[in-house]
DNA sequence: AAAAATAATTAGCCTCTGCTAACTTAGTAT
DNA sequence: ATACTAAGTTAGCAGAGGCTAATTATTTTT
């Protein structure tokens, strides 16, 4: 299973309101996403065949050891171009907005050197 | 006609091969993007309605100006993204590579900041 | 002139990823 | 007990944007 833009999308989302909540529902994803409920249940019953979630019996989510990983790598990318736009003096809410759209497609290489750029 | 990011790539491809010929075909296109020729005629076809681009009879392609506007926006996006990726450090192909996907996406506010910082 | 190659198009398929409408199921309230 | 609400799912649609196969039209070659 190649991870589409839209799946690491999902598997962010849930890792960020993990992070927020231990009960984390599929209309949680959907309210967070502004997507319907739908979408997001056949989105996680793909994830779910993919391996990166689980979904206990009352419905609440939680990533696989695989969709951990997947979703820190993806918010490790966030973070580290947020800072990055921030520091270039663009505001936070577009900071993250740019990062979000772009933590998706740019290389490793590229990212990496962006890192490394980093004030500390 | 909202501008898609595939729009956008074959207008930006379309003024790229313009500036090295004088006679730019659909095939071209197609050969450059390594996409069929039929998913460029199909994309010639709508950007042709938008407005975006024309065909002479003998088949070559031009810009229109709403269309040269638009490939001279995107392709200054992708200049300035491009030369402040390699001033980090990074490769030209992959500069370029990345460059070509971030130019999509990117707000005006986070390129104006990216662009402030390029070294003269 | 006939045949071959080249370019563009048409028709129609596929995947991805949104959507609505409608159904099921479980928990809550009257 | 009945009715309502909330959550999840199923079925099926839509549009974007790739694809192949086959057609048409033009140009080139023999």
């Amino acid at each position: 299973m190649q991870l589409q833009e839209s799946a690491q999308m999902y598997i962010e989302t849930i890792y960020v309101l993990s992070q927020r909540s231990n009960n984390v529902r599929s209309v949680d994803v959907a309210e967070y996403m502004g997507f319907s409920k739908p979408s997001v249940s056949r989105a996680v019953g793909l994830l779910k065949t993919g391996g990166y979630v689980a979904m206990a019996e009352d419905g609440s989510l939680s990533l696989t050891e695989l969709g951990l990983l997947e979703a820190q790598k993806i918010f490790e990318r966030h973070t580290v171009l947020s800072k990055f736009f921030i520091q270039l003096g663009v505001d936070e809410e577009t900071a993250a907005m740019d990062a979000c759209r772009i933590e998706h497609v740019i290389s490793d290489e590229t990212l990496s050197a962006i890192k490394n750029s980093l004030k500390v």
